[in-house]
DNA sequence: TATTGTTATACTCTATAACTATA
DNA sequence: TATAGTTATAGAGTATAACAATA
């Protein structure tokens, strides 16, 4: 099978394409889509997300969150709270206007999504997202112990 | 529908993921899958191929093909020759040690892509990478001069 | 004038290691 | 001893601009 024909490099090249139409729909809210993704986890979270639970999601190293953060809350967008269960942890919340940020960062990134993705048709969409959520799930394959 | 499930975020999940696989599978050859993916057009092609069409196909900046054309002629994989039919163009063409190379990491890459896909079965894989090829032909939306 | 390859530069993303304060 | 957050650093990837040679 041809190299253009590869998933892997079909996969990196539909990401890319998706990343930037994002981050260009995300430039008027000051946004680029790594932190629209930390505000985004946080606004729908009750009691605010840990540093440490949004890397693990985002699938991000720690000290990256912490940069991420640092952008949002120079921002003022989010804020740092501690944590009533553990000192150690800090829970990162929205800030009111981080709250109406994100609602209009997610109707334009929606929408220039739909536009990314409208070759496809709904139930085709609906098709591609399980399809990924099953390839990103497959982290520890059961016995694949040799390449470990 | 929460940010976990947005196509654009999962996307860019699973194309980390792959290209992460795929590098550590290379590694062995010394090849990272940029270099790799200029390597395999080049091997796949019957008269080498313009830096220009490699920058065209793998969608990057003709800039970034000059640094990853030099890396592999560095390593001995590839050659620059001129074009019979425009002295401006440079010919891209496998050496015999990039052939060899070439063939061994498409083995080990293809092995290892199959496992970070072992959760799909070959129908599933085969829906998903047309999937993936239509939405990376909407470059151009018909109509969508509005956004440019 | 436009295109191919090239150089240069800056910024973003990714990957590691080490440190602190807590547990 | 282990975990949450932080700082620092280096390398890889991305994005632009400008230039020489050639068309």
């Amino acid at each position: 099978m041809p190299f253009v024909d590869n998933i892997g490099f079909l996969m990196s090249r539909a990401s890319g394409q998706l990343v930037r139409a994002t981050n260009a729909a995300l430039a008027d809210e000051g946004l680029r889509v790594r932190q629209y993704s930390v505000l985004s986890l946080v606004c729908e979270s009750a009691e605010g997300e840990s540093q440490r639970d949004l890397a693990e999601v985002l699938a991000l190293d720690p000290s990256q969150v912490v940069a991420l953060v640092d952008d949002l809350h120079g921002a003022g967008l989010v804020e740092r709270r501690p944590s009533p269960a553990d000192r150690r942890t800090k829970l990162v919340v929205p800030t009111e206007r981080g709250r109406a940020v994100r609602a209009r960062a997610t109707a334009r990134a929606d929408a220039r999504l739909a536009a990314s993705l409208g070759a496809l048709t709904e139930a085709e969409q609906g098709t591609l997202r399980s399809l990924l959520a099953r390839v990103v799930d497959v982290e520890l394959p059961p016995r694949a112990f040799t390449d470990r």
